[in-house]
Formats: structure tokens, C-alpha cells, sequence
RNA sequence: GGGCGAUUAGCUCAGUUGGUUAGAGCGCGUCUCUGAUAAGGACGAGGUCCGUGGUUCGAAUCCACGAUCGCCCA
């Protein structure tokens, strides 16, 4: 014989959570739980990488419970659920770092420093909160093996990275080209964005009006720059096929410009001559707009470019591949430039070298920085003198400018090399048709535009902390040889050995003599898109090709990945692209996205406004559950949190606290009865209608809560047990109190199955709660679990048993808990205590609810503390009838006829239709002189009290209580009452609620009478063993006994623990 | 500038294929119940469902335009 363990109803969560967490380490349960499934069908999940180079924040609290519940849920349903961790080493995040640990901000001084210092670095850094990550990742109960993680900066991973490369390589779809971007020519470093967004200043630049002359006629394109030092770079013009042009005459010459902006540009009261649609303009060819220059591009052809506008300039937009990022792009769209030829066309001609300085192609400018005033200065001359500049004045505008030295930018395209992703598009957009996206939209909306508009992916970086791009070219300029390594054993077959460490410097070391006898073979100095490193997780995590092939090919394609929303053009992106390219296969089938955390006031959380709420006070304060609880079930994940310590705090308070007091109560009485934890339950119980109302409601609650979390709606799911949760407790566990006081067993044998079941069901939910009931109510205090699995987590997920649901009960129930909700109001109306009997209540409902209602007349009596239920019939004077048309059936029948039908439905009599529907027969109506026939189900028949009752309705069902009281009504009041008052005195004297007592009372003969009346009653409820009534017993028996007022009756009460 | 999403009570959110009286919780006020409960119950105040137009017998729901906010990109 065994008991439970007696529950805290005031438990520190967070301290019940550690000690489980800690059981759950010791006793190997994550193991275990993945051991049991070692033979079932995988069900796959892939981890993406975060990098743990900076503290996690609440936000990561969100994606990483989010990674844990639906794992832990199949894992439950029977699958085998392998949750291997991973983290992301690489990328220019990691580099900042570093430089601002060590106080510098540009390559150069990068360089100065060390590269292989730099790197030791930075590979430290990266792993400086991992200890936190762990503590933390552990803290919130996520279940993921963080003893073998998958880290992208081992070399085993770096190969089979490499192997991808090869493959790609191999197949012509990993090209060099060049990549035009904010470059800053002083420290020989391209900017990202954040940092170009930081340098912004207001500057002066020329305004320069040029002209373009055309080769066949005498007539000049009309181009408008701020960058003349690009015009030597020009390769062709830019027009909106669809704009209108026009030509002036001006000033004894032909200009070719925008027709909207003749006036704009030569001045108000000129009008345009011949006009005509850009496309005309497309294909014609015009001089070479920079005259003496050494060589150039040669092309100088009108050709069409969708970003042409009439906003400003002249509506002629002058390309300079080399300079731009859609002149780069329209070049090579207009087959001007070919990235990857290897003829004429596949050199990019750019005149101004890595140090912003003009080559010898253009004459007179050798050796000059391009944005030198003085040199501008003389470009301009240059112009002028050769009658091309039109005009020229200043402008002024925003400019970017490089943070940490403030020299100007150029736009300058570097060598780069991408992966032709352009060419798989339409396979990407296939296999994004076969993922499940969570929210939908994510598909067709952010997804599926970017992927339309794929471009080829610039996959090099010329930075130090990568993946070192594994290509390597002949010194010799004049030789092509080149050599991919896919993997450590090619290299080796080339150049002899290879260091361990793949990283630079040292991978860059490892050269070797060219067969073309002159050269050396040398490493192309990039490292790559640290994207793809995560990208290629589903392979590269297992070694893979050169390992892992079983476990690669088991868990491809992950059936479900989640991270923040933020990440479509990232992880999610890179995964597709990758897999597409490598598999022809999406590599996952479920993707849920989270939205952002925000503050209370739905601002963005960040340090500077102070506040970030830190994971650490949430734990601390309400736990991992209540934190997860929040995150699951505030709302659904994708639309973003207004997150604040009160919100996790209502979550608390509303849902577990509830589920909580259940469960102690169950705990309570269990022990005060003596429940042996490991005997089967008595099948001699006999369940009542509540028994089996709410095990049916356990059965619908389970069916729900599966196929919400089937569908990845963890938010509708919980919402369900919350529902659950809240009937168990306030309806079911109230209205069977006195059953558990009682020692029923059919109370206790329900109310344990019930909680065990809810247990199960939140353990993807709120594991640590989940485990504190179940192995409590399944264990006992022992910890004897029998046959059954030691933790909720090893257990199977619930399965609903249809056998058991009652949809009949279910609906009486509803029906029953609305009699209640609105006797209860009428009460409330006519100030008539609930602790005062009444001869009787009067319920008017239709017939089908009577049934339904009159089914548990016990129920309602006990719970309205009324003798006698009654139901009102037909015809009663208390009630009339409504009937009202039934919209959903009637408008699809009747469409636009619809007022009418209404207006007739108005018009008929309400108590001969409730009579005639009862009886099964059809109403009849005309509608434009035609007749119709409506049958119950169009008819909704409700009824309403009359005037003069004291009565409660809602939606044509109502609750009406007699108020006159005979003395025995009031005998019985005060008998009540008198309990009440002695419970009181109970809970003052501190007794436990087991004790037994010596009752005493004395003072209004009225009351006294009143618990002689119904003493039985009275020493039952309060477990008197005695009871004596009258005279001074009672301030005889408890001298200075204070004195209770009933109804200003006034009444001493003594009580005394008796054994 | 482009793409995507959001906007419902003081706050946080529900609201089914369009169906006629738009709900819940928290908070607030009044009352009440209680030997499981930091709880429960009743009543009340609180809504131009962001705006304008349209489709429809009927719109919080569908369409168009606009406003505001957010995310991603330029």
C-alpha cells in the first residue's frame, strides 16, 4: 500500500522544473526515449544553426520551444525523432567581433594583424556562450543532442561542403563573374549594407549633361550622370521601351530625351518635336561617348532597361557594367557581357583599378583617383572640349561614404563567383509547391515572389573567417588552367599534403606547379556566402558522401524545420537552393515561421531602449512551462509577440495554476482516503452522467488536440487543453466535491484519468508539469510504475477512443451547465442567497433541450439549491414563442427573395408553428405568388419569458425561480448558513480539514432551532462528533467565543478537535 | 520605390465555406460563493470590426482604393 506524494499548492515552478530536469539527465530519459524508437519510421527534423557568439535572447527561447514540441509529439505518435544540434561557425558577424575586441575595422589592418591570428580568433569566439546556450537549452527542456553537434567549421563538414562545390563546378554551375557592390577603395574592402546605411553624408557632386551622339544621323542622346568618372566605363544606353521620347531642336542642334521632361531639363516654354516610343530608340547605335580613350567596350548601343524613370535626368540612362548593379545585370540580360564565356564577350571591361584610380586605357588620366574634385574638374573639361558635355552644374545629394575612413564609395564591380541558381528556378518553384508552409501565405506571397525573381547566387567572399573557396588558378595570366577540389583527397593527389586545418592561411599555402610548366597553381583568395555552409546542413552534418550516407539518406528531406520568418531569403532559401542544385529535391516538407518578439507596447526590443526582456527573469520567475505555455498559445507563432513578465504571468495564473489546483486537490483527498497508488482502479465503481461526461469531453479534446498538432497548430491545440482544463476543473470537480469527500471511487478512478491523459497530452507542451503529474498519479510516492513507462515522455501520445464519447451527454451537458449559468443570474437578479433553498425553479427551454436538461434534474437542483425543477410546456403563461427564419438554410434556396421570406417567416403565428413543427409538419409560405414549404430545420424556434417573472434568458432559453419561502425553507437557509459559520470557524481555529470536532453553539433560539432541525446535516458537513445546543454551552465550552451575525441573528460558536 | 503581412472592447486575442444580437480572458465597477484554488460565479460599463467605395437578399469575413504599423528587399 502505497500513497502520493503530497503536492505543494503553493509550488515554486522553477524549482520543481530543475529538479526534473535534473531526474531527466540522470535517468537518461531523452536517451531513452530515443532508444525505444530505434526501429520505427523516422520522422525528420533538421536544426538550424544559430551561432553562439552572442548571449541567446527570448527570441531564441521562441524557435528553439517551437523545435522541441513537435518532435517531441511525433516521438510520442511512434516515430523516431533524432535531434542532432548544430551551430554556425562562420561569417562577417563573427569577423566584427573580433575587429572590435581587438580595436580595428578594415582588412588591411586585418592583414597587418595576422590572418592566422585573426582566425584563431575568431574560431574562439565563436564558442563564447555556447556554456549558455547549453544551460539554457536545458533550462527550457528543449530535447536536442547537444553532446554531437554538427559545427561548420570542422573540417569534415568543410569538405563535404566542398563536395557540393565540386559537384556544381563539374557541372558548369559555379561560374566566376563579378560582383558590382558599395566598395571602399582606400581600405580595398566592399561594404554591406548595414555599413553603407552608416556612412550616408550630404555632398556636393557635379550635374553632368551629356551628349551622345547618334552614328547615323545628326541628332544627340541627351544623358544625365553625377558620376562622370564612370563614362569611360560605358558600354550602352538604357530606355523605357514604353516611355515617350522626343527630339529637339535646340539651339541649332537635335537632342534625343524623355518627352515629360523637355521642360524639366532645357527650360519651361520648350516643347518637344517628333515623339515616339522608346523601343524605336532600341538596337540604334551611337559614338563613342568618351573620346581618346586607349580601348574600350565597344559596344555603345541603345538597349532596354526596366529601371529607367522619368523621375529625374532625361529619361536615357547611361550604362557602365563595371559600375552598377542593374547596369551590371542588364548587360549581361541584353547578352552584352557573358560572364561565362570565355571569349570576347566574357571580359568585363572596367578602366578604374582596386585603388579607385583610372587605368591606361584612358588617356591623359593614368595614375588619377576617379573622385578627386580636381580630376572631375578635368574630366569635365575633357568633355567639353570634345563638344559632348551639354551642360554642367552642381547637385546635391546624399551619398555614401565609407564609416571608418569617410572616402566615397564606387559602385565597382569585383571578380566573384556565383552559382547558377537562375537556372533551377522553376525547379525551386516546383518543390516549393510540395512544402507545408505555416503561415500559408509564406508560399505564394514572400517565398514564392523571391524565388520568381531569382538571380544568380554571389556565393564568394573576400574575407578570412570561411569556408575557403576551393579553386585554384594558374599563376600564369595567359594560362586557364583551374582545379576544383571536392574533397581533402583530391588536394592531397595535387599537392601532396594538405593541413589540418582547412581554414586560411594555411589552405592557401598549398600551391603547386601548373602543368603548363610556367605558372603555379594558386587558390582563388574568397571564402564563401557563410549561408551556404547552413544550406548544405542536410548533407554536410553527416560527412556526407564520404560518411553518414545511411543517416543522410534516412532523414532526407526533413519532415518539419521552424525558424524566424527572417530567414525565407536566408535558411530557408539556401536549403532549397542547395538541394534543388544537388538533389532536384526540396530538403524539407513542413516549414514554420516565427514571428518577431516584441515589447509590451509592441515596440522592437533592443538594448538601446532598454527593454529586453532577458530569458533568465522568466524562468526564474514563472518557469519554462509558463514561458513555453505563453509562446505556444498567446497567438499563432508567425504574427509576432507583444511580450511582457505580466503576460507569461496570466498564462500562469489562468492555465497552469488551474490544472495545478486540480491536480493537489485530487492529491488531497486521495491520501485523506487512502488510495493505494499502485492498485487498479474498483470496477465495482459505477460511474455517474459527470464520470462519463467528462471522459467523452477527454475523448473530443484528444481527437482535437491530435489533429491540430498534425497540421503544426500547436496554438489551436493548447487551446483546446486550456478548455478542457477549465471544464474539469469548474464543472466537473466542483459538482463532485462532495463525491471525494465521500470516498467515491468512481470520482477518484475519472478525476486520475482524466489529469494522467491531460498530463500526456501536454507533455509536448509543458514537459516539466506534465512529468510532475504523471508520475505522481502513476507512480504514487514510490515512483512504482508497474508496467508502465517511468515518464510521460516514454509514454505514447493519447489516442482517443471513440467508444467512449457521448455527443447525447455532451450537448446535455451544455444545455445543463447554461440552466445553471442562468438560475444562477436569476438568483443574482432577485439578491436571493444560493445558500437560501427554494421550493422551485422554472426552466423554459424547447423540446429537444428539455430532454436534454431534465436528464440531470439532480444536478441542477444541487447546484440552483432548489426542491423542485420544473419545466414549462406550450401554452404556459410564462413564455411566448419566437421563431425566427434560418439564414443559412433559406439564402442559398432563395437568394435575392430573401427579405421576403424573412417578412413572411415575421408574420406567421409563433405558437402554431411550434406546434405545428413539433408535431413533424411543414409550414407553408407564398412568395410572388408562389408556395413554399419550410421544414424545422428552417425554422429556428426559440422562446421568451413574459413580463412579471423573475427570470433569466438567453437565446430562447431561460431559467425562472419561485422566491416564497414556508419556515421550512428557512429552517433550512439557517442550517446553511450555520455551516458556513462554522466551517469559517474551522479554518480559524486552524484545523485540519480532516479533524474531527466537539461543536458547540449558543444564541438565537431561531438559528438553534434551525441546526436541531437538520442536525444531521450540520455534524456531517462540519465532521462534528458531538454537537451541543443552547444555554451558555458554547462560551461555557470556548470562553470569549466571538459572536457571528446570521440574517442579524447572532449566534457563538465553539469548536474543539476531538481523536 | 517594390513585395508580403497585420489592423476587431482600455489591454491580449478568438471569430468556421459570407447568414442577420461580433465573443473570450485580463483589467475596471457592483454583488456573490468558497474547507482544492494565487481561484469560481452573476451583473454592469466598454465596439463607426482602420477608412472609403463596390459585389451580395445579406459583409468583421469577398473585391478595389487609401491610411497606419511591421517584416523583407531596393
Amino acid at each position: 500500500m502505497s500513497s502520493f506524494r503530497p503536492v505543494d499548492p503553493k509550488q515554486s515552478f522553477p524549482e520543481m522544473e530543475e529538479r526534473i530536469a535534473a531526474g531527466w539527465k540522470e535517468g537518461k530519459v531523452f536517451e531513452r526515449s530515443l532508444q525505444q524508437r530505434e526501429d520505427a519510421e523516422v520522422w525528420s527534423f533538421y536544426e538550424g544553426p544559430p551561432t553562439a557568439n552572442g548571449r541567446p535572447g527570448s527570441h531564441h527561447v521562441l524557435s528553439r520551444v517551437f523545435k522541441d514540441i513537435y518532435p517531441r509529439y511525433q516521438a510520442m505518435r511512434g516515430y523516431r525523432v533524432p535531434r542532432k544540434a548544430g551551430w554556425d561557425c562562420h561569417g562577417l558577424p563573427v569577423e566584427l567581433e573580433v575587429e572590435k575586441q581587438l580595436g580595428i575595422s578594415s582588412k588591411q589592418e586585418i592583414e597587418e594583424y595576422g590572418i592566422e591570428e585573426f582566425n584563431r580568433l575568431c574560431r574562439e569566439s565563436v564558442f563564447t556562450y555556447v556554456e549558455e546556450w547549453n544551460r539554457l537549452t536545458e533550462r527550457i527542456g528543449f530535447w536536442i543532442d547537444l553532446d554531437d553537434p554538427y559545427v561548420t567549421m570542422d573540417s569534415k563538414y568543410i569538405e563535404s561542403v566542398w563536395w557540393s562545390l565540386k559537384e556544381l563546378h563539374d557541372s558548369g554551375r559555379l561560374y566566376e563573374g563579378h560582383r558590382v557592390s558599395p566598395y571602399c577603395p582606400r581600405c580595398g574592402t566592399t561594404l554591406s549594407s548595414h555599413e553603407v546605411a552608416q556612412g550616408y553624408k550630404d555632398v556636393v557632386d557635379p550635374s553632368v549633361y551629356v551628349r551622345f551622339r547618334l552614328k547615323d544621323r545628326d541628332a544627340s542622346l541627351l544623358i544625365w550622370t553625377t558620376t562622370p568618372w564612370t563614362l569611360p566605363g560605358n558600354y550602352a544606353v538604357a530606355v523605357d521601351p514604353e516611355v515617350v521620347y522626343t527630339e529637339v531642336d535646340f539651339e541649332g542642334e537635335t537632342l534625343i530625351l524623355a518627352e515629360a521632361l523637355v521642360e524639366k531639363v532645357l527650360g519651361e516654354g520648350v516643347s518637344g518635336g517628333k515623339s515616339f516610343k522608346g523601343s524605336e530608340l532600341i538596337g540604334q547605335v551611337y559614338e563613342e561617348p568618351f573620346p581618346g580613350m586607349k580601348e574600350n567596350s565597344g559596344k555603345f548601343v541603345i538597349i532596354s532597361g526596366d529601371f529607367v524613370t522619368t523621375d529625374d535626368g532625361t529619361g536615357l540612362v547611361h550604362i557602365a557594367p563595371a559600375f552598377g548593379e542593374d547596369d551590371y545585370r542588364v548587360a549581361i540580360s541584353d547578352g552584352l557581357y557573358d560572364p561565362t564565356s570565355s571569349g570576347e564577350d566574357g571580359t568585363l571591361f572596367n578602366p578604374v583599378g582596386l585603388d579607385g584610380r583610372f587605368d591606361a586605357s584612358v588617356a591623359g588620366f593614368e595614375g588619377e583617383f576617379v573622385k578627386d574634385p580636381e580630376v572631375t574638374a578635368r574630366l569635365i573639361e575633357h568633355l567639353k572640349w570634345n563638344g559632348r558635355l551639354f551642360r554642367a552644374n552642381d547637385y546635391e545629394h546624399s551619398y555614401p561614404h565609407c564609416w571608418r575612413c569617410g572616402t566615397p564609395l564606387l559602385y565597382y564591380a569585383k571578380a566573384s563567383w556565383y552559382i547558377k541558381t537562375s537556372e533551377a528556378r522553376d525547379r525551386m518553384l516546383a518543390g516549393n509547391e510540395k512544402i507545408g508552409w505555416h503561415p500559408e501565405h509564406i508560399k505564394e506571397g514572400r517565398f514564392g515572389r523571391w524565388l520568381e525573381n531569382n538571380v544568380d547566387w554571389a556565393l564568394s567572399r573576400d574575407r578570412y573567417w570561411g569556408t575557403p573557396l576551393p579553386i585554384w588558378g594558374c599563376s600564369e595570366a595567359d594560362c586557364d588552367e583551374s582545379f576544383c577540389a571536392g574533397s581533402v583527397a583530391d588536394l592531397e593527389a595535387k599537392a601532396g599534403s594538405v593541413p589540418e586545418d582547412l581554414h586560411r592561411p594555411y589552405i592557401d599555402d598549398v600551391t603547386w606547379d601548373c602543368d603548363c610548366g610556367k605558372g603555379q597553381m594558386k587558390r582563388v583568395v574568397s571564402v564563401i556566402d557563410t549561408w551556404y555552409d547552413s544550406g548544405a546542413m542536410p548533407f554536410a552534418q553527416f560527412h556526407y558522401p564520404f560518411e553518414g550516407k545511411e543517416e543522410f539518406e534516412q532523414r532526407f528531406p526533413a519532415d518539419f524545420i521552424c525558424e524566424a520568418i527572417d530567414q525565407t531569403r536566408g535558411w530557408f532559401y539556401t536549403l532549397l537552393a542547395e538541394s534543388t542544385l544537388l538533389f532536384d529535391e526540396p530538403s524539407y516538407r513542413n516549414c514554420v515561421c516565427l514571428g518577431l518578439i516584441l515589447d509590451g507596447e509592441g515596440q522592437k526590443m533592443s538594448k538601446s531602449k532598454g527593454n529586453v526582456v532577458a530569458p533568465w527573469d522568466v524562468l526564474d520567475k514563472f518557469g519554462a512551462d509558463a514561458f513555453r505555455w505563453y509562446l505556444f498559445t498567446a497567438q499563432q507563432p508567425w504574427a509576432g509577440y507583444r511580450f511582457s513578465l505580466e503576460a507569461i504571468s496570466e498564462a500562469l495564473r489562468s492555465f497552469l495554476l488551474t490544472l495545478w489546483n486540480t491536480y493537489s486537490f485530487w492529491v488531497l483527498y486521495a491520501n485523506a482516503e487512502g488510495i493505494d497508488s499502485s492498485a487498479a482502479p474498483d470496477p465495482a465503481a459505477e460511474p455517474t452522467d459527470l464520470d462519463r461526461w467528462a471522459i467523452s469531453r477527454l475523448q473530443a479534446t484528444v481527437e482535437g488536440v491530435s489533429e491540430k498538432m498534425d497540421e503544426f497548430d500547436c496554438t489551436g491545440a493548447g487551446r483546446l487543453i486550456a478548455e478542457y482544463v477549465e471544464e474539469l476543473s469548474n464543472w466537473y470537480v466542483r459538482l463532485s466535491r462532495r463525491r471525494f469527500w465521500e470516498g467515491d471511487a468512481a470520482a477518484f478512478a475519472t478525476l486520475r484519468h482524466c489529469l494522467v491523459e491531460v498530463a500526456a497530452l501536454l507533455a509536448p507542451f509543458t514537459p516539466f508539469i506534465a512529468e510532475e503529474i504523471h508520475s505522481n498519479l502513476v507512480g504514487g510516492a514510490d515512483r512504482e510504475f508497474g508496467s508502465l513507462p517511468d515518464s510521460v515522455h516514454l509514454r505514447d501520445f493519447p489516442a482517443a477512443a471513440s467508444a467512449l464519447r457521448d455527443p447525447v451527454l455532451e450537448a446535455a451537458m451544455a444545455a445543463t451547465r447554461q440552466t445553471v449559468e442562468l438560475g444562477r443570474a436569476s438568483r443574482a437578479q432577485a439578491k436571493a442567497k444560493v445558500r437560501q433553498p427554494l421550493a422551485r425553479a422554472v426552466v423554459v427551454a424547447t423540446d429537444a433541450e428539455r430532454e436534454a436538461i431534465s436528464s440531470q434534474t439532480e444536478l441542477i437542483k444541487r447546484e440552483l439549491n432548489v426542491k423542485e425543477l420544473e419545466f414549462v410546456t406550450d401554452q404556459s403563461d410564462l413564455v411566448s414563442y419566437l421563431v425566427k427564419p434560418n439564414f443559412r438554410t433559406l439564402g442559398p434556396r432563395f437568394g435575392k427573395s430573401m427579405p421576403q421570406v424573412a417578412a413572411a417567416v415575421a408574420a406567421l403565428d409563433p405558437g402554431h408553428v411550434a406546434e405545428v413543427v413539433e408535431a413533424g409538419g411543414e409550414i407553408g409560405i407564398s412568395i410572388d405568388g408562389k408556395d413554399h414549404s419550410l421544414t424545422a430545420d428552417d425554422l429556428l424556434m426559440s422562446m421568451e419569458p413574459l413580463e412579471g417573472y423573475q427570470v433569466e434568458a438567453e437565446s430562447g432559453h431561460a431559467v425562472a425561480l419561485a422566491l416564497e419561502l414556508d419556515d421550512d425553507l428557512i429552517r433550512e437557509g439557517n442550517a446553511r448558513e450555520i455551516v458556513h459559520a462554522v466551517q469559517n470557524a474551522r479554518k480559524d481555529a486552524g484545523l485540519e480539514i480532516t479533524d474531527r470536532i466537539a461543536l458547540s453553539l449558543a444564541g438565537d433560539q431561531e438559528l438553534l432551532d434551525a441546526a436541531a432541525a437538520h442536525e444531521g446535516y450540520v455534524t456531517g458537513e462540519v465532521l462534528a462528533r458531538t454537537i451541543e445546543l443552547g444555554g451558555d454551552t458554547a462560551e461555557a465550552a470556548a470562553p470569549g467565543t466571538p459572536e457571528t451575525t446570521i440574517d442579524g441573528k447572532s449566534l457563538k460558536i465553539s469548536v474543539v478537535r476531538v481523536d
